[in-house]
DNA sequence: ATTTCATATGAATAAGATTTCATGTGAGGC
DNA sequence: GCCTCACATGAAATCTTATTCATATGAAAT
């Protein structure tokens, strides 16, 4: 059964690998944005918004409408939360405290951007 | 509501956003195998095998246990299944003959190595 | 029709990830 | 104890992806 090696499977997870995706992601879980506020939010550009909107619109985990000049984004729930909920019962069995998946990659975490880093909520 | 912007949540995604360790996947949904065993069925290098199977273990995606001289390793199947599931409706539903989303990023496929296209099947 | 607001796109650069090849490690067998 | 098999690790090079800044598009308001 061929389900996880295609292009499609690894677009994916492709665009969910992204902080600031995921941080979209989140902030259209409470409620629809157009792509000023989400920007507002994140307190990124909005070129930058639109970019990584691309991809979650292209693997519809976000939706869009026109409302008048604006473009509201919705997140899709019915895949959205199972998801999630999966993977918060993963990490609650194998990262408890959100320690041990850091251990190895720690540096990484270091390493990165401030902008990035305030996407991040920090576990302990 | 926190769950998705967690560095935790990024290598989740990271991990498994990658042809050569969603094909590592596969092939031990099959059945359990040692480094060298998969290095065979993907025909790849081994070394290129642990490097990749180190991110899938440090997710917990895989497990290993020791059998003699070899390492063999097993898919967490509570994970990878439900997870695949998901996914398979989820491109059942929004690309259901798999062109649909390959659309807009096609010229990176197309960019794509040797090595890993042939890691991918092609939908069509 | 023109202006302006809201968003999208392009291209260059910066940052990060993957692969490769060489080498290290360590447990098993002899 | 030494050798060797099976695997892991390191570091450089390469490839990919993300971000930034400038500009384009396009529809609504005037």
């Amino acid at each position: 059964m061929k389900i996880c090696t295609t292009y499609a499977c690894h677009k994916f997870f492709a665009t969910l690998a992204n902080p600031t995706r995921l941080a979209i992601v989140e902030i259209l879980m409470d409620s629809p944005k157009n792509v000023a506020q989400i920007a507002q939010v994140l307190q990124q550009e909005q070129s930058m918004v639109s970019h990584n909107l691309k991809p979650l619109m292209e693997c519809a985990f976000v939706f869009s409408e026109k409302k008048g000049r604006k473009r509201v984004y919705s997140v899709n729930k019915e895949l959205i939360e199972p998801l999630f909920h999966l993977i918060a019962f993963h990490e609650s069995k194998y990262c408890p405290n959100g320690k041990t998946c850091l251990t190895r990659r720690g540096i990484k975490l270091e390493r990165m951007r401030e902008a990035q880093k305030t996407l991040y909520v920090n576990h302990e």
